[in-house]
DNA sequence: AGCCCGTGTTCGTCAAGTCGAACGGATCGG
DNA sequence: CCGATCCGTTCGACTTGACGAACACGGGCT
């Protein structure tokens, strides 16, 4: 997710968009959800700044969890560099988190330590369909990604792609060391 | 996501609860988004119903996404260490990793990177009940687990403990870099 | 034509969220 | 002891979002 980005459009868009997959109108959507069409107007028209409960009704309304309104839909590659991430420094601490990616319900994630050596490319068949891989980089460097754009990561990189199409993993240094986390929904 | 609870109650927690993490101020927190100290006071307070962009500035100024402050929040020591794998080598996978933990449905994990320096022994209260940590050390060294009986973790070694304790993460060395999955039940 | 739904927009009014200041309390240091 | 400096809360003034009514547009019908 873009957490700098201004939701204002984001949410305007979300919103046109989920409304024209279930097929209503504004009127009909506006009066589901308990507020006014004029509020619903001006928020697919990117003016103005809803309440958490006026989005929650929407949400509600539409049939889609909150948080596919306010934000952007993920690109099917994320890749958070070392020291570029979007981290906050605790004061009490020399501790820096960063969360790269939030877990949802309903979906297994298994965790894996997987040593890699170069020379061997591996590539891995589609899984079932929705999977997703998270891969951070411990130790060495590792070339993985879809087999049709692979990215090359670094120690301390982050890297979330889908697992339901082909993809490879191929180490470009000795000793490589990563963390491999596998997503798969229910 | 729960779709009918009233989100009031659930980011007045949350707001708290994500501030604590951290370890900032209420004024402090306020000062980064750039909200009125009192606006955040009223929230935390339960009263209020934020718009979206004033809890999205809190979001991002808690290093947290969007997400995590509108949900309802929804384990003995497991040690694996480099090289001593139990020899579960994933077969049905086409790569060869091992399999440190296997992910239940119905529960969230959330992955983070930490960066940690010695000389400042972080407590962590206890989470939710119910919720593990699991934590792979990249490079450095780390002392963790519970607060009673913490463990000494090194490059690879992996290790899973309940984080519904009060438990503790310290650098041993500096620039010590861990993958955290935090595994919150539903 | 005229009419009656439906669509989504724009307008004033009212309530509510946000802001800044002032407040009481706790802690630290001169 | 008392000023200084944090903490978090409460108050009034201002700004803004939410509401309902009136609006213009388009299609289907008699």
């Amino acid at each position: 997710m873009d957490r700098t980005a201004p939701p204002l459009a984001t949410i305007a868009a979300a919103l046109r968009r989920e409304r024209e997959r279930v097929g209503i109108s504004l009127t009909e959507l506006a009066r589901r959800a308990g507020i006014a069409k004029s509020t619903l107007s001006q928020l697919e028209a990117g003016t103005g700044n809803p309440s958490v409960e006026t989005l929650w009704s929407l949400g509600v309304a539409l049939g889609v969890p909150f948080s596919r309104l306010v934000e952007p839909p993920t690109p099917p590659v994320r890749v958070i560099r070392a020291g570029e991430a979007p981290g906050i420094r605790s004061e009490q601490a020399d501790f820096t988190g960063i969360l790269l990616s939030v877990g949802s319900r309903h979906a297994r994630r298994d965790i894996y330590l997987v040593e890699l050596d170069p020379g061997a490319l591996r590539n891995a068949q589609a899984h079932i369909p929705g999977s997703v891989e998270h891969m951070i980089v411990a130790r060495g460097r590792v070339r993985t990604g879809p087999a049709s754009e692979p990215i090359e990561l670094r120690p301390g990189d982050y890297a979330a792609f889908p697992g339901d199409v082909e993809h490879v993993y191929e180490a470009l240094e000795p000793d490589t060391l990563v963390v491999l986390v596998m997503e798969h929904p229910d």
